[in-house]
Order: C-alpha cells, then sequence, then structure tokens
DNA sequence: ATGTAC
C-alpha cells in the first residue's frame, strides 16, 4: 500500500488490488498512521472496491470503524452501473443537527439554565426506547413519511420560513410507503418527536468566537447569542430499514454480492428493482427524522417563547447519514450520482455545516466552499469522532468525575441514564477544534461561529 | 445508532 502526501492534509492511497480508484483521506501527519485510523481505512479500501465507485473513495478527519463503510466517509457512485449499500447510509438514517437561534445573550438567560433544561427534559422523550403516548395511524404515517418536515409544519410543529432552512426543504420526493415494512411503519409511529439515545443530544449553547463577522450577521449569530442544538434521527424506524433492506439484499442477491471483501459491504444495483427500493424506504425513513427534529426544534421553540417571550430561527437542519441523487460535474460533463455520506456533512458552496464536537467542549458552524464540491463531492466532517469505544469508556470513566468535571465548566446537564454520560463523555471524543482545523486547512469548509454548550440533555 | 439479542 501507497500512501502519497498530495498536501500537508490530504493522502491519496493510489489504487492497488481490487480498488477501483483511489482513497482519499483528509488529515494530519499524526493520525494517518495511527492505530486508531487503520481499520477504518482498510474499510475505506473495501470501499474504492465496489461496482461503479467514481472518482475516488474520501474520508473526513473525523472518520472510524463502522459497520461495513467507515463513519466519516463518502462514495459516489454511477447511477447507471454502480450501487447502493445500506452499510454506506449507517443504520440511523438522516441521522442529521439543527441549529436554531435566539435574539437573547448569555446575560439574560443564565440564571434560567436549569429551568430551561428541565423544561425541554419534560417535554421531548428522551433515552433508549423513548416513546410519544400516543400513536399515529398508518395513514397519517403514510403522510408524514411522503411528507417530512412539510408535513410537521402543517400539522402546527414549526412556521413555513423554516423549510427554507432545511436540506431538500425537509422532505426528499423520491418515496414509496409501499416500500417500507409494517414493522417499521409500526415502530414508528410513536417514536415521532423522540430525541433517542447515545450520541444524540439536546444541547443550549452560547456564541463563542466567530470567525466571519459578515456571514455571520447575515445568518443571524452574533457573540453571546444563545442558541439550541438537536442532534437526533429516523429512531427505530431508520434502524428497522436498515435492518430489513440488509436482510432483504442477502437473501436475494446472493450471485451480485458474491465477491465483496466484507459481508458488511451487501449492496444492490443501483437501478434494480432492490436497490430502488431500499432507495425510496430509506428516503422514507429521512422524511421521519426531517419531521421528528422538526417538532422538536419546534416544542422547544414554544418554550422560549413561554419564558422569555422571544422568537427563535431556524439557521439549518443538514442531515450526515443519508444517500443522495445529486449532479456532479465529471471530467467536464454533468453527471447523476448516487453519493452515499456516511457520517459526512453535505458542504454546497456557500451552505451552513453544523459540525457537533462533545458535550464538554464546543460545536462549530461552519459555510460549504467551491473547494469541498470540487475535492469530495461537496462534503464536510460531521463531528470529533471516537477514540475510545463505548465499552472501553466504561472501564476507563465513571459518570460522576464526568459530572464533576462538566459542573466545573459550568455546563449543566440532563441525562436519562448514567451509562450514556460514560459513553458520551468529552474524553472519549477526538478534540474537535484538531477536526476543524483540519478541515480549515483543506478547505472543504471554512469556520463561521463557535458554540460552547452550558446546558445539555441527553438520552 | 437500536424495543443494546433471534
Amino acid at each position: 500500500m501507497k500512501i502519497i502526501r498530495e498536501t500537508p492534509y490530504i493522502w491519496k492511497i493510489e489504487k492497488f488490488g481490487n480498488m477501483k480508484v483511489d482513497a482519499i483521506v483528509f488529515t494530519n501527519s499524526e493520525t494517518i498512521y495511527s492505530q486508531e485510523y487503520h481499520e477504518a481505512i482498510q474499510q475505506l479500501i473495501n470501499v474504492a472496491s465496489l461496482p461503479g465507485i467514481v472518482k475516488a473513495a474520501y474520508a473526513m478527519p473525523d472518520i472510524h470503524w463502522g459497520y461495513g463503510f467507515p463513519i466519516g466517509g463518502v462514495a459516489a457512485f454511477d447511477t447507471d452501473n454502480g450501487i447502493i449499500s445500506p452499510g454506506g447510509v449507517g443504520f440511523d438514517i438522516n441521522c442529521g443537527v439543527r441549529v436554531m437561534t435566539t435574539s437573547l445573550s448569555y446575560s439574560e438567560i443564565k440564571k434560567y439554565i436549569d429551568k430551561l433544561i428541565k423544561e425541554i427534559y419534560n417535554n421531548i422523550p428522551v433515552g433508549v426506547g423513548s416513546r410519544t403516548n400516543f400513536k399515529f395511524s398508518v395513514k397519517e404515517m403514510k403522510n408524514i413519511i411522503e411528507n417530512g418536515a412539510y408535513w410537521a409544519i402543517n400539522s402546527n410543529y414549526g412556521i413555513s420560513e423554516d423549510l427554507n432552512n432545511i436540506e431538500d426543504r425537509g422532505k426528499i420526493k423520491y418515496t414509496d410507503f409501499n416500500t417500507m415494512s409494517k414493522e417499521a411503519i409500526k415502530r414508528g409511529s410513536n417514536e415521532l418527536g423522540t430525541l433517542g439515545s447515545g450520541n444524540h443530544f439536546i444541547e443550549i449553547q452560547k456564541v463563542g468566537k466567530i470567525y466571519n463577522l459578515e456571514i455571520a450577521e447575515k445568518w443571524g449569530l452574533f457573540e453571546n447569542q444563545i442558541v439550541y442544538t438537536i442532534h437526533s434521527g429516523s429512531r427505530g424506524l431508520g434502524h428497522q430499514i436498515a435492518t430489513d433492506y440488509i436482510k432483504i439484499l442477502r437473501d436475494n442477491l446472493k450471485e451480485w454480492n458474491k465477491k465483496i471483501p466484507d459481508k458488511q459491504l451487501i449492496n444492490a444495483p443501483f437501478n434494480s428493482q432492490y436497490g430502488q427500493n431500499y432507495f425510496l424506504a430509506m428516503n422514507g425513513a429521512a422524511n421521519f427524522a426531517f419531521a421528528n427534529r422538526q417538532i422538536m426544534g419546534h416544542k422547544i421553540r414554544k418554550i422560549f417563547k413561554e419564558i422569555f417571550g422571544t422568537d427563535v430561527k431556524l439557521l439549518y437542519d443538514i442531515t450526515h447519514n443519508i444517500a443522495k441523487l445529486e449532479e456532479h460535474i465529471i471530467d467536464g460533463k454533468k453527471k447523476k450520482l448516487i453519493i452515499h455520506r456516511k457520517g459526512a456533512t453535505r458542504a454546497f458552496k456557500n451552505q451552513p455545516v453544523l459540525i457537533p464536537g462533545d458535550m464538554g467542549t464546543s460545536s462549530y458552524v461552519l459555510i460549504g466552499t467551491e473547494k469541498s464540491e470540487s475535492l469530495a463531492f461537496g462534503s464536510s466532517a460531521h463531528g470529533a469522532g471516537r477514540v475510545l469505544g463505548r465499552r472501553q469508556a466504561k472501564r476507563k470513566l465513571n459518570s460522576k468525575d464526568i459530572l464533576t468535571e462538566l459542573k466545573n465548566k459550568n455546563i449543566r446537564i440532563i441525562a436519562k441514564s448514567k451509562g450514556t454520560i460514560v459513553e458520551e463523555a468529552p474524553e472519549v471524543y477526538k478534540n474537535i477544534d484538531d477536526v476543524i482545523e483540519i478541515i480549515e486547512k483543506t478547505g472543504i469548509s471554512k469556520k463561521i461561529a463557535k458554540l460552547i454548550p452550558i446546558g445539555v440533555v441527553k438520552g
């Protein structure tokens, strides 16, 4: 294997063996050869061998090991002779991030942080198996699946201008309710507007440093401003769709998948019936997730209105686990591709890019660039990236120490489970500042503002 | 991530 340093932050693994294209890794010289990158890079090499992959397999600086495809990976496939793979999307279909902005400064709400996070915790179901106390009918579920955030706004969870600030306006048109199992629909029927567990969170944050005043102003951001971030996805519904289609492809496309280097890379030709059915079902789950974040975002907006009498705007809502049908220029010609972004954020030119760090450090708002479009199909990182596995975290850390650490930093927290506090402790993540620095240096997005956590709600 | 296991 030959790793070539293209620039100080871009590394190329020249294609060898069964690879159809090169692999490109965005990172620094300290991590490229590190043990923690090793498995993920092997997975990236496997991805580069899949049929119809175009240009290269890409890895963002926060890559780590995932199901088949690495988390933090981007892979584009030709729609005529390429594939679509559930492992290239992930189990939490349309896991994503939304940032909402208030007109309040930190000093105005300082005394109310405990009250705020308590209100949020009491109004939004959080944690493993979090459910609403009612169920949507199958007919209403069809409406939700087909219309996503558009459905939510029509159901009084939001204002129409919210749609302008959601990726794909919160509604992907390529979907078909009939491609989704009864089980998936049943699981989703009492999960809409719930946070979930693991790395999902709601944070009240204050705007720290502003890096680009002009854009920040345009986006309604100012120093010491109170904003909030929601990180969640499609809950059990999306998980069920992923599980269903991995099995369907395994049972029905044995011959087609005979040569894959890892059984977790199970896939279907994009233009086949199986490939199309997964695509349509996955998009249904994505629409469910858009509605999910829209509801939670609006509920918190109402809490702010009740306590402070202030209005809240949506800065942006973006997904980082999805396969999208997009047009990109390949060899000077426009081409339709199916872009898998798994733990990678879309970062088209001038678009807000939201990258959460960990609950003890910070998160960032960035802007997409032309360079991202030319270098990585318009993609950027999605988070800090784990350095400790969940089990390792539980062995090494205890919740009491983490709570003390957060208290010392003046960060309030309500969490349903002590286990989650440990599994999601600041120590289990890479330093977000390092990830952001690499992104800046490569130019795949540019910093706009830093967000500092002050109140955290966890599952 | 996940009714953390079929």
